[in-house]
RNA sequence: GGGGGAAUUCCCGAGCGGCCAAAGGGGGCAGACUGUAAAUCUGUUGUCAGUGACUUCGGUGGUCCGAAUCCACCUUCCCCCA
């Protein structure tokens, strides 16, 4: 099977500039082609994680990748499909995002031997001159139709500065720089990205003459048209630091039913017949695919070990029951207890279960904090020393489990 | 440059000078029901303390017994005009 059909057969396509030409480069004769990432934040996410599963298959397939780090862009923020415009952000944090950027994509990319190239877009665009800049590039550009733009249409409701409006012609400015240095001919972005590559094909084309072409994939939403992939706390990242191993297989396990399925297509290497038998599953079976899917994930992102470390922890946890030495857990000192007591509220605090006191009474009065699968009745519960022989484990509502220990 | 409007607790958004820790919705958290799902229902949602105290309503000062609510200045944002 083609590469293209694939692509297509996993649901990832969203719209592309010339069908037909994209399907015959991809599996025709290697391509450059690039990927942009925006230097946002100190860890890729989970968004993140598909473009990359995307280039990895492509430089399988044979192409180059270039990964092209937003240090230019990110200066001014792309205002595509949001509401408000973004914190300007320093250069100092800028090149540190674009460090813990490559460090993490290089262990899905490879980089030997010029097989991919990972490029800043600062080292062209931050000295470009001003002057230059708008006779060579913004000559090309419609005002009129830019505003017409579907991304820019909710900044057109609440404001849209002109710093931001430069947006678009940096990132065409891109496509053009790497058409030229590296014969780049493919563009491909998440689909919020269709207005900038669209911007950047057309750039190409008028300034060379050459036909260059650019396709978008699908963001990953859920059923009800959501973005996947954040929380309450923020997104799911892909540093360990910053979402521990367990909690991203988790944040996969408890996925809607509906949702399982296209996340198996879009972010696991399973081959579409496997998942397809998973997609007969119904009922409480589903739960096999859940399983699946976020053992394969998490295996794609942390390795082996510790997917089966996360799997074993689940499984002990939610069917066993059992205690888990992968659990998160928390060390108490002596400080902890006072007159050889320590509170079960500040057990919940220490833990950063509970954010207050207030809450953590709240959580206990409302019956939903137990000490060793024994609910604790009053807030005022205190555990001793002599409870801690053993590692103590705290539930906080369901899922939650949590390990004191106690030396 | 001129004129008008706005800034409220995680978000949106109400808020006669006292009865405002501040309506309502969203979101979050917990409980029930379940399949570690969804939907639904219930409770809860500033901090500390068991009848209470303390810190909040863009910032700084002021008026008043008393201010999120009034005044002045400042900051930021939006809109209209040039």
């Amino acid at each position: 099977m083609g590469l293209y059909q694939e692509f297509l057969d996993r649901g990832l396509i969203a719209q592309s500039t010339n069908e037909e030409e994209v399907a015959k480069m991809l599996d025709g004769e290697p391509i450059t082609f690039y990927i942009g990432f925006d230097p946002t934040a100190d860890s890729l996410h989970v968004g993140h994680f598909m473009q990359m599963k995307i280039m990895a298959h492509m430089q399988q397939a044979g192409h180059r990748p270039i990964a092209i780090f937003g240090g230019g862009t990110a200066m001014i923020g792309d205002p595509s499909g949001k509401t408000d415009m973004r914190k300007m952000m320093t250069k100092e944090t800028i090149a540190h995002n674009i460090e813990c950027f490559k460090q993490q994509m290089a262990k899905f990319i490879d980089i030997s031997d010029g097989k991919a190239l990972f490029v800043n877009n600062g080292d062209w665009l931050l000295n470009l001159n001003y002057v230059d800049f708008l006779r060579d590039v913004g000559v090309h550009f419609s005002v009129n139709r830019m505003l017409t733009a579907e991304c820019y249409k909710k900044r057109l409701e609440t404001g849209l500065t002109f710093l931001e409006f430069n947006y678009m012609l940096m990132q065409s400015y891109d496509f053009y720089k790497l058409h030229q240095d590296y014969g780049c001919k493919l563009e491909l972005g998440g689909d919020d990205q269709w207005s900038n590559i669209i911007g950047g094909v057309e750039l190409v084309r008028r300034k060379t003459g050459h036909d260059v072409y650019g396709m978008t994939f699908k963001l990953l939403t859920n059923s009800e048209g959501k973005k996947m992939g954040k929380t309450e706390k923020g997104a799911v990242w892909l540093d360990p630091q910053k979402t521990p191993p367990y909690e991203f297989f988790q944040y996969w396990r408890n996925i809607g039913d509906a949702d399982v399925i296209n996340c198996m297509k879009m972010l696991t290497f399973l081959s579409l017949d496997e998942i397809n038998e998973y997609a007969k599953l119904e009922g409480s079976d589903i739960n096999r695919a859940k399983e699946t899917l976020a053992y394969e994930v998490t295996k794609l992102i942390h390795g082996e070990a510790e997917a089966n470390r996360a799997l074993e922890t689940a499984r002990q946890v939610f069917v066993a029951g059992g205690i888990s030495a992968d659990m998160p857990t928390t060390e108490l000192s002596a400080d902890d207890f006072i007159d050889g007591k320590v509170s079960v509220v500040d057990m919940l605090i220490k833990a950063k279960l509970a954010p207050s006191k207030g809450e953590a009474k709240r959580l206990i009065q409302q019956g939903g904090v137990a000490v060793n699968d024994k609910k604790v009745e009053k807030f005022d519960d205190t555990l001793t020393a002599e409870d801690f022989a053993s590692d103590v484990i705290v539930k906080k509502g369901k899922k939650i489990y949590h390990r004191f220990i106690f030396s």
